[in-house]
DNA sequence: CGTCTTTGACCTGCGC
DNA sequence: GCGCAGGTCAAAGACG
C-alpha cells in the first residue's frame, strides 16, 4: 500500500486505517475493516470512504477520487458502481450506528468463514453504499 | 402505518 | 458446457 503515498485522499484513507489498525483500501475498490471497530471510529471511516469530513474542497476532491476508483471496480455478478464496504467484526452487533441507516438485504454463508456473511444497504439520502459484513469469531479475531 | 429483518430464489461470473 | 459460489431481489412477516 504504497502506490498512492503522497494522494490527499489516500492519505485520508490511510488515516482512517490507523485507529482499526487493519482497515485497508484493497485493490478491488473497497473498504475492509477487521478488528472491533467503536462508533465513533466506524464513523470516522465512513468520513473518510464518503468524504463527508466538512471540508468543502478536500472532501470534493476526495469524492471524485473515490467515485472514480469506484467505477473502475468491476463487481462480482452486476455492474456494481457503488463504491463497497467490507467489514468484519468481532463484536456481537454487526450494524453500528454511524451516522447512516442500514437496511439489511441478504445474508449467505460464504466458504472459508463458518459464520455469515450480512449485506447491508445504506437507506439515508443520497447514500448507495452498500457494505458486507462479516463476522469473525472471537478465536478467529483479527484474522485476513 | 411505516420500516426493517428474514429467507428463498434467481442471476451472473468464474473455474474446471 | 456445467456446476459452484457469491451477490442481489423481493415477498412476507415482525416490530415500534
Amino acid at each position: 500500500m504504497s502506490e498512492h503515498d503522497g494522494d490527499p485522499a489516500w492519505a485520508n484513507m490511510q488515516k482512517a486505517g490507523d485507529w482499526a489498525g487493519s482497515a485497508d483500501w484493497r485493490q478491488d475498490n473497497y473498504l475492509e475493516v477487521t478488528s472491533s471497530p467503536s462508533e465513533g471510529q466506524v464513523a470516522d471511516a465512513w468520513q473518510c470512504f464518503h468524504g463527508y469530513d466538512g471540508n468543502g474542497d478536500e472532501s470534493e476532491s476526495k469524492r471524485r477520487k473515490i467515485e472514480a476508483y469506484a467505477a473502475d471496480m468491476s463487481g462480482a455478478t452486476r455492474a456494481i458502481r457503488e463504491p463497497r464496504v467490507v467489514v468484519q467484526t468481532t463484536s456481537e452487533v454487526d450494524i453500528l450506528d454511524d451516522g447512516y441507516r442500514w437496511r439489511k438485504y441478504g445474508q449467505k454463508v460464504v466458504k472459508g468463514n463458518p459464520n455469515p456473511r450480512s449485506y447491508y444497504k445504506c437507506t439515508s439520502t443520497g447514500c448507495t453504499v452498500r457494505k458486507h459484513v462479516e463476522r469473525a469469531s472471537h478465536d478467529l479475531k483479527g484474522i485476513y
